[in-house]
Order: C-alpha cells, then sequence, then structure tokens
DNA sequence: CCGGATGTACACCGAGCAGTGTACTTTATC
DNA sequence: GATAAAGTACACTGCTCGGTGTACATCCGG
C-alpha cells in the first residue's frame, strides 16, 4: 500500500517528479541542446517512453521545466519605503532581499538555463528576463518613492535601480551564471552590500 | 592573373578566409553545437572536404575562430595615472575607453559566442574570462595609482574596479549579450559614464 | 481479483551530423 | 604547356537524436 507515503503519492505522480528532476539536472548540466531524453529517462530511472507519455516533446518538457522552476522562486516580500527608517538601513534590507534570492540555488539555475538556452533564441530570451524584471520591480517602486518623498535625489528611478543592481550583481550574480562560481560567503555579501549602499547614497541622498 | 587583387592574394587564403568568415557568422547565429560544418561550408561558398582540408576538426576551427576575433580587437592604448589632472576626466576617458571595446561588433560576438559556447564548459570560460580580464587590468592599476597618491579612498583597487564596472556593464554589456540588445547610443553612453564616475567618486575622491 | 490505466522493453524510422576516401578539375607556378 | 598544389563533387561510415509503435508487465482503485 504505497498510499501511506506523503511524498510519493501514486506511481504516475513519482514517475512525472522523477522525470522532472531529472530533467532540471541534465539542462543545468549540459544546456538544452545537448541534453538528449535518452538521457533525462535513463537518469530519472524511468522508460524513454514513459517520458513522452508525460510529456509530448523535448520543447514541452523544458517549457515546463522552466515553469516548474519559476514556481519554486514565487516567495517574494516587498520592503516599502517608510519615511521614518534611515534610508541605509531600508535599502540594506532590500539589498539583502536580493541575496536571498541570488543565493538560491533554484533562482541560479533557472538564470543559467534560461540564459543559456535562450541566448539564441531571442523570444525565449526575452520572456524570461522580462519575467525576471517583474522581481526587480520592489528596488525600483522603492526609490521613486524616496525620491517622491525628496529623501533621493533622482530623476530616474529605473536608472538608478539598475545602477544599483550593477553594483551587486557584477559580483554576485554575473560571475555565478557565466563562470559557473560558488555564490558569496556572508562576509563578502556584507562587504558588496554596505559598500553599494554607501555609494548609491553618496551620489543620490 | 589575380595576383593583382591586394586583399585576396592566393586562392587557398581567399577560401580560408572565407570559412574563417562564415564560420564565424553561424556560429554567432547558432552557437557551437548547432552549427554544421556542412552549412558552414554552404556559407562559404566552399566545399565540405575543403574545409577540412583548412580545419582538422570542428573544434580546432572554433578555437581558431575565437583567436581570430581575439586578435581583431587587440589595440587597446593604456590611461595611465596622471597627477596633474583631475581624476573626473581621467576616468572619463578611462570609461570612454571601455566604451570603444564594448561598441566593437567583434568583441560582442566573441563575448557572446564564448560564453554561450563556455556556460557549460568550465575550462573554456575560465580561460576566455581569464584572458578577457587582462583588459580589464587598466582599469584596476589606475585606481592602485590613484589611491597610492592618495586621491583615492580604497584599500581594494580590484574591488572598486569591479564596482565601477558594474555600474557600466549593467548598462552596456550583460544586456547586449545575454539579450542581443543594440549597443548604447551616444547619449546613453554619456549617461551612464558620467552617473558612473560621479557615483564613485562621490564615494571614493 | 478484475480491468483499465500506466509503465517497460525494444525495435524502429528518418534526419542530421562529424569526418573520410577518392577520382577528378581548377589554379597557379616554372 | 607541364606539373604540383589546391579545390570539388559525391558517396559513404558510424553515430546520436527525437519521436513512435507495439506487445507485454505492473500497478492500483473498485
Amino acid at each position: 500500500m504505497p498510499s501511506s507515503s506523503a511524498t510519493s503519492q501514486r506511481l504516475t505522480d513519482r514517475k512525472r517528479r522523477a522525470i522532472i528532476e531529472a530533467a532540471i539536472e541534465e539542462f543545468r548540466l549540459s544546456g538544452y541542446e545537448t541534453t538528449s531524453m535518452d538521457r533525462i529517462a535513463a537518469r530519472a530511472a524511468v522508460s524513454k517512453r514513459t517520458v513522452y507519455n508525460h510529456f509530448p516533446s523535448k520543447e514541452v518538457l523544458f517549457a515546463q521545466i522552466l515553469h516548474h522552476l519559476w514556481q519554486a522562486i514565487a516567495g517574494g516580500e516587498e520592503v516599502v519605503y517608510r519615511h521614518d527608517r534611515p534610508l541605509r538601513e531600508q535599502l540594506l534590507e532590500l539589498i539583502a532581499q536580493k541575496f536571498r534570492l541570488l543565493n538560491d540555488e533554484a533562482f541560479v539555475s533557472l538564470a543559467r538555463v534560461a540564459i543559456a538556452a535562450g541566448i539564441h533564441s531571442p523570444e525565449r530570451a526575452q520572456q524570461m528576463v522580462e519575467r525576471m524584471g517583474e522581481r526587480e520591480e520592489g528596488l525600483t517602486v522603492w526609490i521613486r518613492a524616496a525620491a517622491a518623498a525628496g529623501r533621493l535625489n533622482t530623476k530616474d528611478p529605473v536608472f538608478a535601480s539598475h545602477q544599483l543592481q550593477g553594483l551587486i550583481k557584477g559580483f554576485a550574480f554575473w560571475p555565478q551564471i557565466t563562470l559557473a562560481q560558488p555564490p558569496l560567503d556572508a562576509a563578502a555579501q556584507k562587504q558588496v552590500a554596505e559598500s553599494a549602499v554607501d555609494m548609491f547614497l553618496a551620489y543620490y541622498a
């Protein structure tokens, strides 16, 4: 009676999960083009036919993977602008939030696969990065609010937001994506975050 | 008597050039994996056998392409630190130099192909980006000199250099690489450069 | 314990690809 | 104009891949 397991449920669900997990792993390791359905089936310990019974094509499977990984990230509490608290404190909180995302292995996997696959598929790349853009809105919104409250001196919150993010991503995103470097340790994160915020405020505050 | 042409020289050289140009185009369009030697041969208007007479394998051809593109970039005059000139002026010159590289289509092509191909080939990626790192030394050296002269307040020139580059690349490199966006126009370049330098100096000067 | 759903093993198709071997033609040089 | 070097057309090998069809085994709810 396998119904007792809380995680597994029906066989068909377990198989499906195994396929998705194997596919994530393979796509992450080898990218879209060089990953074969046979390898995915083998890693999932599943018949190739079963893979095709669940997913009609490699393309669809890949899309589902992207969707699946996207779900895994979903959680994201906003930091709203507060007039009664120091800018530095609030910005550091915003950055810390960003670091939580950047340290999330699921996010990095998603980004790597998406960028690797999308680099020669403009429409998919466009779509993915637009979605990621939504994540970054939080910071822009905060900057706009602070500027409206007269505490930041910028006419272009989007630009300023990109600048601050550039100060972070140059250390904590692009090297990890393009060079598979490990995430920054706590000390490095602190240095990057504080230095970025201080530089940002030195200019805009 | 085709010897009259200044650019073409011997037939074998013309053929070789055609192959390289076609290969660059194809690799840039489709990446390493999905580009076939047949397509390269077709685009070069050359027999497939001729391709293999010039280059023993796809792998070698690809390596030559990378080398070839690297050569095409080579030129790069250094800006040395001058104690008698304003920091802002010198930094803007440094950034302008970086923009010349970022606007160079050959460089962007190289970077895209290399990153796309290298994203799942750690050793090649490592090698490429180390080479690119050499290019960036100029800025770091300048910052170190300025700090030694007591005009910049940093203990970590490499870190500071990465920060300044983050402020540039977030606008003028990564979007172009990962999203195939067009290079920044002159006005945008000016805004990005001046804002970056001013922010940098507001913090470190 | 029955029966439909699901999974499996395996053979297979058609296509594309890297790379080779060969017989022949073109090019350029002396 | 002979001759060696270079290019070409083309057939072919061996391999991988995405995807399918099928006959048979296994699972699991009623």
